[in-house]
DNA sequence: AATTTAATATGATATTTGTCATGTTTTGGT
DNA sequence: ACCAAAACATGACAAATATCATATTAAATT
């Protein structure tokens, strides 16, 4: 078992601002587990004992909607951590999180974190800097979502992805989604996605292997509208 | 100038958690400010250099679109602190907030806030709970946006205005939005909100008298899909 | 009180997006 | 390698929403 006060990913979150002592205790509760793609790591209205610290891979996280859509709401890579949220105002999740490749966690048990987090001042004010920083980002999401057309939308979202997750030696995104993810991200019908993506392909702005994408003139998707 | 220790404000936001002594230091520099309906209280992109506790009144939080509109994001009410997010972040503020009523409101500099934050972790851990619900309440606003008809958002809009924020003696919602401000809340066209509000008027679930608007039937305004 | 201005209202029409149908391709399992 | 199931793709049409035009009403200003 790998020690928390070695370990590099903690680096990327909050979990930094804890003492080597800290750290230690953590290490010695914690657990390691690996999750394979399509998995769900927590389901939405579960009750979540704990925080998980991304060592590799990436997820989502989505809420299903009143007409049975599953809303993307986040995507959650190495170095972060996950259900924090929910810890914090010590509710069941209202997220669902699925992996999207096959990943490698660690789980720490709540009693842990709540303890550091009211004891630990400068710990809880690097968790707020987090929290802060992903409500900035949500309210973005929201004004996307209310002013923006899908073929916007879609278009950001690829750039996004892009961006955070990078791509494969090749130059397709390392993130693998379905057609179906991307219109839950985006808020639209999975054939309206499929549409869009096919006229960004014929417009040479993307070009596909299967499922694989890559983004062939990023310049141009900035600016599409 | 009222003391910050005997308000009974406090008691609704994360103040309550800073103890007598640090209130009366804050309360030594705070500035009590009276902001009139329109009036705005800080712009996007502006620096903020402290929180607003909000005494009284009730403001919105809005973000320009790349269309010219501007999305409302969030409403502030009494009890409330605003500006909080940026000043964690130490960023230039991502929204502009604009009074809907007379306000009053105390203002608490930057560095008063932020020495209590990084020292007292029973405070840091409240406001952290506050940012935690913040967050849910975007996530919910984000699923909305994304699988909600406007019929169904403009519905949602009343309710949770009528909840949050009460009625007058009449019944009629306390807040005055004109329809530009529902608009921008529901992220619609005017018209469109325009619209919308005439049929609720014309199936009976609502009545108006100028701006002002009465929910008639709130149980049907719930099951508007 | 008269006049200007802004907000509200509504019709006509264009655009965007969703839904349903159906065919094709890809993937996973034996 | 074969089959079934899932994912992808596209057309046709319906529904929702935006836009533009133009009244009508309410509010602000002189």
């Amino acid at each position: 078992m790998s020690k928390c006060e070695q370990c590099i990913i903690k680096q990327f979150n909050s979990l930094k601002a804890l003492t080597t002592d800290e750290l230690m205790r953590i290490s010695g509760c914690k657990t390691s587990m690996f999750i394979k793609k399509g998995e769900v790591i927590f389901e939405e209205g579960e009750m979540l004992n704990g925080v998980y610290c991304v060592k590799d891979g990436i997820c989502k996280l989505s809420k299903l909607s009143a007409n049975g859509k599953d809303q993307i709401v986040k995507m959650v890579v190495k170095g972060q951590l996950l259900g924090q949220r929910s810890l914090i105002s010590d509710e069941s999740s209202n997220l669902q999180a699925v992996a999207l490749n096959d990943m490698e966690v660690c789980f720490i048990p709540k009693s842990e974190i709540i303890n550091d987090l009211k004891n630990n001042s400068k710990f809880s004010f690097e968790v707020l800097k987090e929290m802060a920083s992903d409500l900035k980002e949500a309210d973005d999401v929201i004004v996307n979502m209310a002013q923006k057309s899908v073929r916007e939308r879609l278009a950001e979202a690829l750039i996004y992805i892009h961006d955070s997750f990078g791509t494969n030696p090749d130059g397709s995104l390392s993130v693998l989604l379905s057609r179906e993810d991307f219109a839950n991200i985006v808020g639209t019908a999975t054939e309206s996605a499929i549409r869009v993506l096919s006229q960004f392909k014929k417009e040479g702005l993307i070009s596909t292997v299967g499922k694989q994408i890559k983004i062939e003139d990023i310049e141009a998707l900035k600016r599409v509208e």
